[in-house]
DNA sequence: TTGAAAGCGATACCAG
DNA sequence: CTGGTATCGCTTTCAA
């Protein structure tokens, strides 16, 4: 079917290794049998089989990535800028979307730990424990976690969580609930930790609502109870979330930001686009994915890499407002 | 690093064709040495290696995925589908976004095509004769586009379209815009095909613009030229350039759908969170995905694969309205 | 039922 | 600079 090496050589009426030698290293043979092997490579339309050579080079220049959820608006973004940075070092990308369920994550990774020369694991919801399995073992990279002894790249939510509670404290809120995402999401936990220490800084209320799943139809879920605690502002776990209770807000009448402001976590496209337009912190995603094949690469170089944390900002819009007198 | 086969075999006191009899064909081999063999592949952690599999058997269990914009969120729906559907046959998913660089998609496919059955491709930008010279070569399957000779799933953009037109007409509308997205989008032509159609047949006046990149941006960019025309409703050419119009509107102060009736395609889920909430033409999204995969083993199994089209069905929201007095 | 050996497509090493 | 040969990890004859 398709041209292989022997097919190559045959036409050229060279050997396999010149072949080799022709392509890989064009300086290492003689320019007439370069010339011979490339004309004959090109006629045959010969690519060679990156599988094959990956069994010999213990290289196969392939990178896998696991995420929880492609429907996610956030995590296309982290995989365009993932692909563009792995092709850049003609990588190529093996995807796998978990569908949020932890127990195939790591069935999936050892299914195609041989086919890639790492991994690139965004938002995992494993265990720690299972994961730490793999060191040593994979080279591998976590995106928006942190687990040792793995590198990792996280957003700081802490300061995203600051400048959003500044932001509202200066609006004059005092009161603010946290509807929280998955319990098994690392980035869950980090965001309430750095709500709870900005809160605590500013000395307001923190109202804890949740855990509901990272989506539109999770935050609709809570929303009447958001709605019906004493918060005046709510931080949502991520935009989706935000946009479910926006939207359930509105279906009940329930002013944004007039009678509660909303913010959400990850400046999705969808946030600039809704009316009111979500507040959000936002997250450098692109970066997140380029550095995180950085890393990994340098992993596969055996340089070490050390853990990156990108910044985040608040975005200010039409979902956060002053907390009206009639309110307070 | 890894076990391989041979590990495998030598703790089970067996030969390397055991070790895979005993884990290929179960009832070919004693029930003992069965048991040495799985007791040893579990205890050394052995997973094959596909790669190294696919080189001899001739099949990688991996399906390639080429798509234009992973950013756009009809996409990652198709994309989803196709890894569910992937996964329950045991195929993992190479994916690569092209960045609606038709350029790079024809050497993409070459470079992947041996790690891979064969190609879902999804909205190709390529020239047809391009793509056509991989007939019969490579097993190819095309989403949302038909180019003989490979087996295609498209939507019924035609029945979209007669949908959309029929419930503006009903709406007293009587000229109406179409913003065309990428000219070289095999989809763009089909819609206006329809679409043309639809108006024929209704005997309402068509006015068209664009071409426009099919981003929110591109239709932002056209939406003073649609407002200048004497269109009283507008069919953009995905979601997000509807979303793209509705945001350039809303800015100039147009009233949707009280000045101008708005109609997208895809039906993302944007599309129903913004306000007013946009009136598309949804379409399968994952019957595409799960049928591509479907048609994909179909030819990979030498099953002769038909053609399928996916049915659409209008949804209709708020950003669309009757012809108000003052305007006609 | 089992093992030895060939071979998939490519690269690396070593002679020449 | 070139060719022969071993090898990567696995599956598949073919004999025993």
């Amino acid at each position: 079917m398709a041209a292989t090496i022997k097919d190559v050589a045959r036409l050229a009426g060279v050997s396999q290794s010149s072949v080799c030698r022709a392509l890989a290293r064009p300086d290492q043979v003689r320019p007439d049998t370069r010339e011979r092997v490339e004309r004959a490579a090109r006629d045959l339309g010969y690519y060679p089989n990156r599988a094959a050579r990956g069994l010999i080079t213990g290289r196969t220049a392939n990178i896998g990535v696991v995420l929880p959820d492609l429907a996610n608006p956030f995590f296309p973004s982290v995989v365009k800028a993932i692909q563009t940075q792995a092709r850049r070092f003609d990588y190529a990308v093996f995807l796998s979307d978990t569908d949020e369920d932890p127990a195939i994550e790591v069935p999936l990774i050892r299914a195609l730990a041989k086919q890639v020369d790492g991994f690139l694991l965004c938002s995992p919801r494993s265990g720690e424990e299972e994961l730490r399995a793999f060191a040593g073992q994979i080279p591998i990279v976590v995106l928006n976690r942190r687990i040792t002894p793995f590198p990792s790249v996280t957003a700081d939510s802490a300061d995203g969580m600051r400048q959003a509670i500044g932001h509202l404290h200066a609006l004059g809120h005092r009161r603010v609930a946290y509807v929280a995402g998955p319990r098994a999401s690392w980035s869950n936990r980090d965001r309430l930790r750095g709500l709870r220490s900005a809160t605590g800084a500013y000395d307001m209320e923190l109202i804890e609502a949740g855990n509901v799943a990272p989506t539109v139809d999770g935050g609709a879920a809570v929303a009447d109870t958001v709605a019906a605690s004493p918060a005046t502002a709510v931080i949502a776990y991520n935009d989706l979330v935000a946009l479910g209770l926006l939207n359930r807000f509105r279906a009940r009448g329930i002013a944004v930001p007039g009678r509660i402001s909303v913010v959400g976590f990850d400046d999705i496209l969808l946030a600039g686009l809704v009316s009111p337009a979500l507040t959000t912190v936002a997250i450098a995603k692109e970066q997140i994915g380029r550095t995180g094949v950085e890393l990994l690469l340098d992993l596969l170089a055996d340089r070490d890499p050390v853990n990156r944390r990108t910044p985040t900002q608040l975005i200010v819009r039409d979902s956060t407002g002053p907390l009206t007198d009639q309110i307070r």
